[in-house]
DNA sequence: AACTATTTATAAGA
DNA sequence: TTCTTATAAATAGTT
């Protein structure tokens, strides 16, 4: 449009390109301002040059969502809003899920029995009986694992117990004195759990009998598994 | 620019600005075409007039999706991210809710004990052994509630019979034969369940020896209750 | 980036 | 709205 009228087609001279790039865009978005400013309207231009490099035009006083915004809702064009819906309808889902997961829980703890038909209640009784017996079977193996343990650490104990007494014998010093002496020390030094032994074996005792458990627990708030297992329900 | 020089201000004359509004942005739209094709570029106009009309020029083979997402990469500017990224949470936080609930589930159910602490397990088999009895009293007061049922049907059905006897009194007819013969009747006539009540008297026995359920519990697949309550689980 | 001959856009009027 | 046209603005080619 000066110095000669130009075709418009693709202007094949790279660098003449790139020059007519930046010269037309600075034009198209002075349009643009005076656009804006003259007509009291709304203007957004975008553009990629054939390098992908990206500039923009805004009117002042409206940001690009907007635009965006107003652009879908006007054109009624789906920009995302299928992503946006999909995502939604799997929340409802999970929530769903999470609701029923819930609600079994609170049935397996005893509550909202009534929702329950009358076969339902004998199988979910079976079903929470058999858990018991498989949770107490677990807590006894635990139980004997512990008591493995403390016999271990007893008969540890007792060889060093020996080994003190035998170097007392070498050396020709009074056992009994020594016996004593050492008898209590060693009880810290090799790690014995001085109140483990007779609480574990006491523990052992108890849960064989449901009826006392039961008694027992009707009082009392949550325990620490009650923190633990219902954290994420608030 | 022409016939005067205007200054860049927005055009009072309501008509005036709406017939600039409308010549500039053919200007402007013609301006952007022709960039396209010069310079092989991309190029998106939006605009909204005063009177909140919305018009675009848009460069061929490209889609204002694809802008749209070109330009929110290139810029980083947060146009739907927000929203996307806060559901994307609340979607990962739900599943991860669920995750957990269903971990409570299988060790409600004897599963995964292995990752309770001690103190838990101990818990555990309180409250499960706890839900066990509440389970069963609801289940005792259902099969109450069915025997109650039926007695009053069979109340209802007994004031029927001696109505019947009554009438066939006034009569004057036989009713040795007409008592026998009603008799059968009725009990179809008016809904008395033939097998149900042999068959709750039945299950009511059963329930107070947990060890019988235990016994024949090892056996058996999912029953009703089972798909119900775990139709989700997959 | 600056210049400038020329083309193009457009303001005002019809 | 569209057409016309005088004139302002944009810009292609050059430096």
């Amino acid at each position: 449009m000066a110095r000669g009228k130009i075709e418009i087609k693709k202007i094949e001279n790279s660098t003449n390109r790139q020059v007519t790039y930046s010269k037309r865009r600075n034009g198209l978005f002075k349009k643009a301002s005076e656009l804006t400013v003259l007509c009291d309207a709304k203007v957004s231009i975008i553009m990629v040059s054939c390098t992908d490099k990206l500039h923009e035009y805004i009117s002042p006083s409206i940001t690009m969502k907007q635009f965006f915004d107003q652009y879908q809702k006007a054109s009624g064009i789906d920009l995302w809003n299928s992503h946006y819906q999909k995502m939604q309808e799997e929340l409802r889902q999970q929530k769903e899920v999470n609701r029923n997961l819930r609600k079994q829980i609170r049935q397996r703890l005893g509550d909202c029995l009534e929702d329950l038909s009358f076969e339902e209640l004998l199988a979910l009784e079976k079903d929470s009986q058999e858990a018991v017996y498989v949770i107490r079977e677990r807590k006894l193996k635990v139980i004997g694992n512990k008591v493995e343990t403390s016999k271990k650490k007893v008969r540890s104990a007792q060889d060093v117990y020996k080994k003190l007494m035998h170097e007392f014998d070498i050396r020709g010093e009074d056992p009994q004195y020594g016996m004593i002496e050492n008898g209590i020390e060693y009880e810290n030094v090799y790690g014995y759990p001085q109140m483990g032994a007779p609480h574990i074996l006491t523990l052992r005792l108890q849960p064989d009998h449901p009826n006392n458990l039961h008694g027992a627990g009707t009082t009392g708030g949550p325990t620490a598994s009650d923190l633990t297992t219902y954290g994420l329900l608030g």
